[in-house]
DNA sequence: ATTAGTAGTTACCTAAAGGTTAGCGAGTAA
DNA sequence: TTACTCGCTAACCTTTAGGTAACTACTAAT
């Protein structure tokens, strides 16, 4: 009677499995990449100014971090605020946007810091005799 | 009678800025880019063959999916199995040291679900009236 | 006047990631 | 036999990311 003896091999779950994908492939998108997480932890630290973030965010360059302020500018994470006092000082400040990353940050920061020490000990059992 | 005059503009926390960025840039390098993060979700819901991961993971070409593979499997999140039996099958099996990748996952896809929100909202305001 | 710092921009270039096409060797189905 | 699927791989090419260096315009100190 049954038109197909489904037992469930997937089928069920490849719909959410496409959201769950979907989700996270729009994540990336906005806040994948090398240097935007980066620039947004710098900032939240009190790094407000070009020069300071560029001694922050180890290995970013003058260029790149140009380009990263303005994406993330565009995209609401951040404003640049110029004083108009004397003499003219630029600050890049975080938009409240930028803390609903908290959750990602903060799981990202774990899972890296386990990493680290995984690789380390993966090294020494390597190392060892 | 004072060197310097610091009322702590940062340098206090200078030092887990480092340390926290350190961090979330560890996890970047191993799980970053636009694949493998998305490979492991779909391993996890039970797409544990090759046709059926580039099925699954939208846009990825076969060359690419078989790179990272091997990355994945280098690094322990993943084993290849190659069945004895006739007709051979190839499969892929997620390792327990993918698991620890959970709290990421999720965190990723919350933000990355809220966020697609933001921009479909932010997009109907730009265009109505 | 020179030097140095801030906040970039521009032009040029390299490297890495990733896409496209083709095909191979095996099995399987008609 | 033909045709199709699976699990790739190789060759080639494009795109994107990112590095380097030079330069601007302004201020500030020496």
């Amino acid at each position: 009677m049954k038109k197909k003896e489904v037992i469930n091999t997937k089928g069920e779950f490849s719909e959410d499995c496409h959201k769950l994908l979907a989700s996270v492939s729009d994540a990336l998108y906005a806040i994948g990449g090398k240097w935007k997480l980066m620039i947004i932890i710098a900032m939240a630290r009190g790094n407000n100014r070009f020069t300071e973030l560029q001694r922050m965010v180890n290995g970013i360059s003058a260029r790149v971090l140009s380009s990263e302020l303005k994406e993330l500018e565009l995209n609401g994470f951040i404003i640049k605020k110029v004083s108009v006092g004397y003499p003219v000082t630029i600050e890049y400040q975080l938009l409240p946007y930028s803390e609903t990353l908290q959750g990602v940050v903060s799981a990202l920061s774990q899972w890296g810091t386990q990493h680290r020490d995984k690789i380390k000990n993966d090294y020494k059992k390597d190392n060892s005799l």
